[in-house]
DNA sequence: TTAGGGTTAG
């Protein structure tokens, strides 16, 4: 389209923003972004929704939360799935002092809650450790018109779990029970790991058979809890069978399961065991390749992990962008830069972005072998394609531009960087001052820190 | 004449 001049609408763009997202290639999703507002489209708000939620993907929290305000600027005004969005990313990233902040600024601009947002809120107290706030809040919907629903109920029975609530939360199930709110498998899987925190193995056994009695499959979550619950209570033969069975039985196994039986032999002393079970991943029997790949890249098997990585990709097995990622952090970890190139080298072979987490590691591991021309070249491409970074990233790139002395490069980077808003300033100059002093050009350091000092002074003057 | 957004468990 772009050769025959046709230029796309909102729809198209939209729809490439969302299989981008769909790829998790969100490094292409804001590239396509700022294609659609160069066109002079102007998003709605279902595209700035999901920008939202890309940007926040991407780990960019700075602009993920600017889009409210360029929403704003745009006469569309965010709305409840807007503000829960963005919240969502926060818990989702841990910053739940952020999804506070941002839960009074959704109040204070009169936007109306609804059940997913008061669903994210009640968790967010509950990591906060504020169970009497999720406690009023999850009491007080009603009151609201909004009915909670079984996601609210599950909520609140966890943040009774870890506030060691444990009459509040098996007086929870049981309301449930009796007022008719249909439970499922989380709900049976929370309850489960509460049983193990109180030590009760037997109760936590008990639900397993009643939740099956009730037509509700027990998943691989319910398994690996009820294995660690089994290995603590010191019955590791009884989790030894069950995960046998698993394996015959066509249940599907996933990474943190089949890692948990590892783990769970480990911590009994059988490491034999525990190191059989991951040498069977080079030939997985009824385990996807890819999460083979998965469970010995998170283990530390590099040497296992490449070969079945290699294997699988030349059988065209690798579809799932994470598992580049995790090869790349495993590689990266290990200090094999040639291996984290190449991977990276297969990635973009098969036509993915590498989201920026990717790009940090491959920047370095183009440094680490001198490769600086490439790092460079990676740099302005992802920049033309218009990817935002997050400041590790050019921070990282001036450290290779000073660890190659190229002093003019670290200037016009750094004076291209000072002037982009996105930016946090202090930090910049912090970082360039500190490769002018490994360089040992204390002058040029002392120059930058004057330079953050005297705008400091000015900032202030101006308040 | 086209389509798209947010929440729970190991």
């Amino acid at each position: 389209m772009e050769q025959d001049n046709v230029s796309g609408d909102l729809v198209l763009y939209s729809n490439l923003i969302d299989l981008a997202r769909k790829l998790c290639d969100y490094s292409k999703a804001i590239s396509i972004f700022t294609r659609l507002k160069a066109s002079t489209i102007t998003p709605d708000l279902i595209a700035y929704n999901s920008m939202i939620n890309v940007f926040g993907k991407a780990k960019l929290f700075r602009e993920a939360r600017l889009v409210l305000q360029e929403m704003a600027d745009n006469a569309v005004q965010p709305d409840t799935v807007s503000y829960s969005t963005l919240l969502a990313i926060y818990v989702d990233n841990q910053k739940f002092v952020e999804a506070l902040s941002l839960f009074s600024q959704m109040n204070e601009a009169k936007c109306p809650l609804d059940l997913t947002t008061c669903n994210i809120m009640i968790d967010v107290y509950g990591q906060l450790h504020m169970p009497k706030e999720a406690d009023r809040l999850f009491w007080s919907m009603r009151k609201m018109g909004i009915q909670p629903n079984v996601v609210s109920y599950n909520t609140l029975l966890r943040v009774y779990g870890e506030a060691e609530l444990f009459g509040e939360a098996i007086h929870l199930f049981r309301l449930m029970q009796s007022k008719d709110v249909p439970q499922n498998v989380v709900t049976y899987n929370t309850m489960i790991h509460i049983y193990g925190k109180t030590l009760e193995h037997e109760k936590a056994t008990n639900l397993v058979q009643e939740m099956k009695k009730r037509g509700i499959e027990p998943n691989a979550i319910t398994y690996s809890t009820i294995i660690s619950i089994w290995e603590k209570a010191g019955k590791l033969d009884r989790a030894a069978i069950l995960f046998q069975k698993l394996r015959s039985s066509g249940v599907r196994i996933d990474e943190v399961l089949y890692q948990t039986m590892i783990v769970a032999y480990e911590r009994a002393g059988l490491v034999a065991h525990a190191k059989r079970l991951l040498h069977e991943l080079k030939r997985p029997d009824n385990i996807p390749r890819e999460t083979a790949i998965a469970i010995l890249a998170r283990a530390g098997r590099v040497e296992e992990a490449t070969w079945v990585f290699r294997q699988a990709f030349d059988a065209g097995e690798v579809k799932d962008i994470s598992v580049f990622g995790c090869m790349i952090n495993l590689f990266s970890k290990n200090k094999k830069y040639s291996n984290v190139v190449e991977v990276f080298e297969k990635m973009r072979q098969v036509g993915y972005f590498p989201d920026s987490d990717v790009i940090a590691l491959v920047l370095n591991a183009f440094g680490k072998l001198r490769e600086f021309d490439k790092a460079d070249a990676l740099y302005r491409q992802m920049h033309q394609e218009g990817c935002v970074f997050p400041d590790e990233v050019h921070f990282q790139m001036l450290s290779l531009y000073g660890a190659r002395k190229d002093f003019m490069m670290v200037e016009s980077l750094f004076e291209e960087l000072d002037s982009n808003p996105n930016v946090n300033k202090k930090e910049l100059h912090l970082v360039v001052a500190s490769i002018y002093e490994r360089a040992d050009r204390l002058n040029d350091a002392s120059r930058v820190m004057n330079r953050m000092n005297q705008r400091a002074i000015r900032s202030h003057d101006h308040t």
